[in-house]
DNA sequence: AACTTAACTGAATGACCATTCAAATTTTTG
DNA sequence: CAAAAATTTGAATGGTCATTCAGTTAAGTT
């Protein structure tokens, strides 16, 4: 007896349209009216499902966070060549950004890290994820022979490094070839990681 | 005749105000009336020194990225020892951030460089000057012996990545200890980068 | 058709927002 | 003291904001 309910589907329209009008107009100036017009319902059908802003803002964030997982996700290929291990390494560098993803949003939310603990706490653990993920796809290529290096935690958290700030920087440039020269460097910086022992290098004169 | 001007002074008070706010609050909250508040003047007095909030945003992304660039000044020692190049190294990643400086706010702006034109091009602006300083350093390192680099232009930006991609994730960590550790395992890095020619794919000392 | 449950609307709330403007105040100079 | 130039104020503007609530509509069941 009683109306279906279509709860779960309605509230993941109302976080498109969120995301929507933040990717548009600047997450700070995505309202709920804003997000209400372009999802064509009613103002108070979005407090009706999120009874405040903050808890659409944390929606948001988990929506953002798990798109952000994907863009990474390993694919399943065993690391098995050489060949394998590299391309592994350049993926990183080719997020399928611009179709998955809206760097504003994303840096926006990052901002919030600084003040808010729930959005520390979540952008903290999706980025261990992913950097335990990578840890775990370098150890199967030691198992497999085909890497030879000591410390593959610390190597995965330099390649994130690596990738961080290559985007960071990325998000600057306007001029296409330039990206591309730059990602290119970045990407043999990373595979070249990959060779050198910097753990028993030397550093004292 | 009339009265002295102390525009100046004003103007910069204000800025100060706003970015304290916003430090406090988050830069989406800090309103007109809050910096006012804040300065003890009244929220008019703002407005006649910066016609739209716009402009004060502008401003205070100004003042924002002078300390940014203070930052990494390069002190002036001249670069003829080992020591004295991966001390400079070492200091990249030694921001005295949390007293000069608020990430949150700095974010925030950063996450406005994907929408807006004007501050995307003050961002680049700042970082190729960085980057071309460090380079500028490498560059004379070479020159004095103590650093055998084909490419120290590639060389700066690959540094920089690693530098704003450290950075990037300790502002998720809590922990000081693991800050320390991670911070350690990003200085060797960076020192290990110096070494290892990447270009040419062979490792030399 | 009556009941139940959920989706949905519309109007109203008060708070706060950036911005405008005319007027008042302060300081300097002649 | 008076004129000049700047700083500063206070009140008012209209717009948007998140949020509340009482009520309506739609879709299921018996």
């Amino acid at each position: 007896m009683g109306k279906k309910s279509i709860r779960e589907q309605r509230k993941a329209e109302i976080i498109k349209a969120f995301y929507a009008v933040a990717k548009k107009e600047g997450l700070e100036n995505a309202s709920i009216s804003k997000v209400a017009d372009y999802a064509k319902i009613n103002p108070s059908l979005v407090m009706h499902y999120f009874k405040t802003r903050e808890e659409l803002m944390v929606a948001l964030n988990d929506f953002i966070l798990e798109r952000y997982l994907k863009i990474y996700r390993v694919n399943g290929a065993v690391l098995d060549t050489r060949e394998k291990l590299i391309q592994l390494i350049e993926n990183l560098f080719s997020r399928k950004w611009n179709r998955l993803f809206d760097d504003g949003v994303f840096y926006s939310f990052y901002a919030q890290v600084y003040r808010n603990k729930t959005f520390r706490e979540s952008f903290k653990q999706l980025h261990d994820t992913l950097h335990l993920t990578l840890k775990k796809a370098l150890d199967e290529a030691v198992e497999n022979g085909v890497l030879d290096h000591p410390d593959t935690s610390a190597l995965s958290n330099n390649i994130f490094a690596l990738v961080d700030g290559a985007y960071y920087y990325l998000g600057l440039v306007d001029d296409k070839e330039e990206i591309e020269r730059r990602l290119a460097s970045y990407k043999r910086l990373a595979i070249s990681m990959l060779e050198f022992d910097y753990q028993s290098q030397d550093t004292t004169i």
